[in-house]
RNA sequence: CGGGAUGUAGCGCAGCCUGGUAGCGCACCUGCUUGGGGUGCAGGUGGUCGGAGGUUCAAAUCCUCUCAUCCCGACCA
């Protein structure tokens, strides 16, 4: 049953009204996040950083799981390193961060704050791999990386920010490639199953890929204001940096070969589009899977008497049980407050489920269960507690997924004309899957023309050719088009 | 990096035009009260007015520069 309206957060802009105002609003109040002193560098606060923990934590245990180990490489990286791998260093000049004096004296070379790994691991690499028995070499980092961002936003783009960057050599051209889409894979399906976010993927055009790639692959997710966010890549890298960084083995052959690589990452952007995708105009709606509370518990105090006798002994007897059960539950004791403004509060940092107890549950041996997306409102005998908990999380969980894959489908629009192409994209936005005819010209003047670009072209199911939506050629089958962040 | 806006207490704002030693609401602290959707009353704490320089007897207020944030455009996880 859905009980009372949804409370308007007096202190959240309505995601109606002005939905990147209400973004802001909610990671600023619910206290993901907030801004430190340098432009673009915000400071992660234990509320949005345990999301990120909850975010590594499985992540990390999914890549370990395709046989990649972690390691930590430097952060400084030499500008003659950078500058090894020619179109690298022209995707990432533009927005690498410098050093350039060091305990008090001007260094003899620049170092830059990496942007990515690539030359510094590929560099490391060179020394480490002889023979083809030292391959495949499977290293993943956790790290912070540097970007000098024109324009950053809490999350979504920021100076600085911390990802996984994997870096993997390869024997054969085949085994890269299979290795790259097996990581794009993975992220499919980490960022469905963790955050409910659901997303398109494939390769990306030539001028969206990642600067020195031979292929970049990518997932896309569609956001609530129809604009389009990049939530992982997966880059085949070919030979390019192999040879720009020396890198070699011995194949069986005794032919001295250079491997193939490749790179994937993704990064604390999942935060920001977990809570564009799912928030509402009260605030945050967390996965549970990700929520760093999952259960909060919201004593009722009785008319008459203190809460201390009956009511807390029994919600700290709840705490323990939840716990217990593996549950993330948080008991919200603060006599300051009011039990309403304790729901208010709550809903506006996005925890999965609100359970009461008060006097008259006590009574009747239950407790009262509330779901943060709908606010329906359940009434549990208190020894099913941990089942009905676990299963309205699990429940939640796949509804907020199922809810954001019909609002991305319904605003997923098959275009056959540059008319409509053009209206839908000044309107509604949203995804446009429309046939192109893969010239970079054409896609730039798209861009020019509806500040749409090619988000990826998806590759499942049967290629059907058609004609470029702007200029008639042939094209091999669609793209999906968006705005993107 | 261009165009626009903003910056005064933790948050939201007034004061600036017309210079004269800083105010309101919320939050916070104390006490009582209240408690199943943001209780109420009373009393209190807190600000070198984003920063630097200038004009002036005197600057939150006028001038110059600078930094940050937001919005709109060109480049990017």
């Amino acid at each position: 049953m859905n009980n009372e309206k949804a409370p308007t957060l007096k202190d959240v802009t309505p995601r109606s009204q002005d939905y990147s105002q209400w973004y802001l609003d909610v990671v600023l109040k619910a206290e993901l996040a907030d801004y430190g002193p340098v432009k673009g560098c915000m400071v992660i606060r234990p509320y949005g950083y345990a999301i990120w923990e909850a975010i590594q934590a499985e992540l990390d245990r999914r890549i370990k799981a395709t046989g990649a180990v972690n390691a930590y490489f430097p952060l400084f990286i030499p500008k003659s390193f950078l500058e090894k791998e020619k179109e690298h260093v022209e995707g990432f000049s533009p927005e690498c961060a410098w050093v350039t004096i060091g305990g008090g004296e001007q260094l003899e070379e620049p170092l830059a704050i990496r942007p990515t790994s690539e030359a510094m691991i590929c560099s490391m690499y060179a020394k480490w791999v002889n023979s083809w028995r030292d391959l495949p070499v499977l290293i993943n980092q956790w790290c912070n990386v540097v970007r000098w961002e024109k324009v950053t936003r809490p999350f979504l783009r920021t100076t600085e920010f911390l990802w996984q960057e994997g870096h993997t050599l390869h024997a054969t051209e085949t085994e890269a490639e299979e290795r790259t889409v097996m990581m794009l894979d993975l992220y499919r399906a980490f960022v469905e199953e963790m955050l409910a976010v659901p997303v398109v993927h494939g390769p990306k055009s030539e001028r969206e890929k990642f600067a020195g790639a031979k292929t970049t692959y990518a997932i896309e997710a569609l956001m609530g204001d129809g604009k389009a966010l990049q939530a992982g890549t997966s880059h085949n890298l070919g030979q390019q940096f192999g040879k720009a960084y020396g890198i070699e083995f011995l194949d069986q052959n005794m032919q001295r070969t250079v491997p193939w690589s490749t790179s994937w990452g993704m990064t604390t952007r999942l935060i920001g589009a977990a809570v564009m995708t799912h928030g509402d105009d009260s605030g945050l709606i967390l996965p549970p899977r990700v929520a760093p509370i999952q259960v909060v518990i919201v004593p009722i105090p009785p008319r008459k008497g203190d809460w201390s006798v009956e009511i807390l002994p029994k919600a700290r007897e709840i705490l323990a049980t939840l716990r217990a059960a593996g549950i993330r539950a948080h008991l919200d004791d603060r006599d300051t407050q009011q039990p309403g403004y304790k729901y208010a509060d709550w809903e506006m940092r996005g925890v999965p489920v609100r359970l009461e107890i008060g006097p008259k549950d006590v009574e009747k041996q239950q407790v009262v269960l509330v779901r943060r997306d709908n606010r329906a409102k359940s009434f549990v005998p208190m020894p099913g507690l941990v089942p009905a908990a676990s299963a309205l999380l699990t429940s939640l969980q796949g509804d907020l997924l199922l809810r954001a894959r019909r609002f991305t489908e319904e605003n997923t629009t098959r275009v056959a004309s540059y008319d409509e192409f053009k209206s839908r994209m000044a309107d509604k936005r949203g995804f446009l899957v429309a046939d192109w005819c893969r010239d970079g010209a054409c896609e730039a003047a798209i861009k020019d023309e509806t500040k749409a670009t090619v988000r990826v072209i998806p590759q499942e199911g049967e290629a059907v050719p058609g004609t470029c939506v702007r200029c008639g050629r042939p094209s091999p089958r669609p793209a999906y088009f968006a705005q993107a962040y």
